[in-house]
DNA sequence: AATCAAATTGAAAACGTTTTCAGCTTGATA
DNA sequence: TATCAAGCTGAAAACGTTTTCAATTTGATT
């Protein structure tokens, strides 16, 4: 039934040498006369043997498994992360274990705890907010971990972000300079860190510099999803604004359709920036100006850090921020 | 520096029973007297003892990890999928390692090899395409495989998709109906079975049953990318093509923008039909009537096949077509 | 030929579980 | 009270590697 296993074992028979000797070949170790290695290999080769990993990570204390923690893959933001942490985890001979939290504390407490069990190297950790029971796995982790594109507030956990401040009052500053006085901030959460204390401390910054007054009917707290921004157009209206500065691109895509479709147009009636510039900037017509950031690199950064950090190699900068830019399209003046 | 970790002996000795009591109330047996338990699961609590998943695997040769194959995370149709299967995953405590192949075979030989070093009890497979090695490595894996949105033209591996041939006809029957009678077929590579023996064969049947002659030049092979399609716009107009069934949403996305911004309308001057029903259709304007499919259930239904394969379980049908539909939105008449 | 360091090798002990099998308890039944 | 089955429990052998440490071999040097 079960196809034959072939061990470390039978190829050192085989080979007449030691596990030892198999085990230095297999691993590259040079401390093996050339002869042996050849005998050794050809053993390898004619077995057809492949060396177990779990029973490796078990001898060796090493996985070479990193779990990644991502609120959503089908989120277009979160998946082009994903793809920068896989490819240089692939790069550096690791794998991932992908799970998705749905922002889910209990969830994430739980799949930490999974993860931890089975022993990865390191985790890369992505979502908008650090519960405090997910703080308290954290410190209890034996193992490195880093966030991607989500902030820690406390300020102690290695991370790879952008500035978003900086990045919302530069977009905000833009709509403004185009003649809006009333700009909307449209966030997900504001239970979130990264849009209570970073995007909307932008935003207020740049009205406070340009003279405006800060009113907070013109801050909308939904969610990160394509329908709510569809339903956000009458409530824009009633309260007049004039453009808006959005967290999300797929928000902001329902934002704008919602805008169009109610038969006003963009950007002549009503102006948008959003911020991650992910694809569907592109695919939406018209175009959506966005913040720039470099997502794939926030991900791969993120795993590069990660792999100094399990190999205890002396790391710089434990809180790293990646350059954004403003990028115009055809939602803005 | 190491924190420390406990194990299972430890436990033992402290609460003063064998490994072997430890591990039974650890996995739930049963055989285990309820005052014994209680002890044991005291001292669990205090010593924080968490089981090494790692031993666990190596002693009872299940992982319960599995591998998930996927062309690239990024696209949002694989995506889709990859959260069935990961919602399915959790609900039956598998974990999954994710990897992306962008349907390099030798990517996915690589990968493949590397699964099953890790000792995964299973692998979900996504692409559009099974090479003769990765067959290969199919048939030498000790470890039941599960196909999803892929389909094998040897029928002889399991898996989950829709019945691509009639779906496609559908849509081309359609758009015939609707008095096109230049329909094109814009699809990625036709060295894909799924394109070329599949679509294609269900645009060819419509084509006949509808008395119109196959005109090789109304279809176009290129890749699924947004930009492709984008660049499309001339050829289909200097072909004269008045309508498209297009194999991918972001390629029709593209399309359907280059054909717009070239100043026609759609669905007035050129109606088009993709594929997929991924939640892009909706965000474009105007909205893309689509072949509906499940995609979740794709990947939920895979990952359901799979446990039980895992299981042994017996299993009815190993070759599933879930069903799909056609979604008319404002792309077409 | 003797010597010594360096290069190669192997024996065996981890690694932390599960699992088998035999033995011991227990309580009910005859 | 003797007997027996069922319920619990523990000893020890896997599982398939890596790693340590000592032993052996080798080759150059005198």
């Amino acid at each position: 039934m079960d196809k034959q296993t072939v061990t470390i074992y039978d190829v050192a028979r085989e080979a007449d040498v030691s596990m030892a000797t198999v085990s230095r070949v297999v691993n590259g170790n040079p401390n093996v006369k050339p002869a042996t290695r050849k005998k050794v290999l050809d053993v390898i080769e004619r077995l057809d043997y492949r060396p177990n990993a779990v029973a490796r990570g078990l001898a060796s204390k090493k996985t070479t498994t990193v779990g990644v923690i991502i609120p959503d893959v089908t989120n277009i933001y979160f998946s082009a992360l994903a793809r920068g942490i896989d490819d240089i985890a692939m790069m550096y001979k690791y794998n991932i274990i992908l799970t998705n939290s749905d922002e889910n504390g209990r969830k994430e407490v739980q799949v930490l705890n999974t993860l931890m069990a089975k022993q990865v190297d390191g985790i890369v950790f992505m979502g908008n907010d650090i519960s405090d029971e997910v703080r308290k796995e954290f410190e209890r982790a034996k193992t490195p971990i880093v966030l991607a594109g989500c902030v820690d507030d406390q300020d102690q956990m290695p991370s790879v972000n952008i500035d978003y401040t900086a990045a919302v009052e530069e977009a905000t500053k833009n709509l403004i300079d185009h003649g809006n006085e009333r700009v909307a901030f449209v966030s997900g959460s504001l239970d979130y860190p990264i849009n209570r204390d970073y995007r909307l401390k932008g935003y207020k910054q740049a009205l406070k510099k340009a003279g405006l007054r800060y009113d907070d009917k013109l801050v909308f707290e939904t969610d990160y999803s394509y329908k709510a921004g569809q339903l956000l157009q009458p409530a824009l209206q009633s309260v007049k604004a004039t453009a808006a500065v959005i967290g999300d691109d797929e928000l902001a895509a329902g934002v704008m359709n919602g805008v169009t479709d109610a038969g006003l147009s963009v950007p002549d009636d009503f102006e948008i920036i959003t911020s991650n510039d992910t694809k569907l900037t592109e695919m939406v017509r018209p175009k959506m100006s966005s913040i720039t950031q470099p997502l794939y690199d926030i991900g791969a950064v993120a795993m590069r850090l990660l792999t100094k950090l399990m190999n205890n190699e002396p790391v710089e900068n434990k809180t790293v921020l990646l350059p954004y830019g403003l990028m115009k399209r055809a939602s803005t003046h």
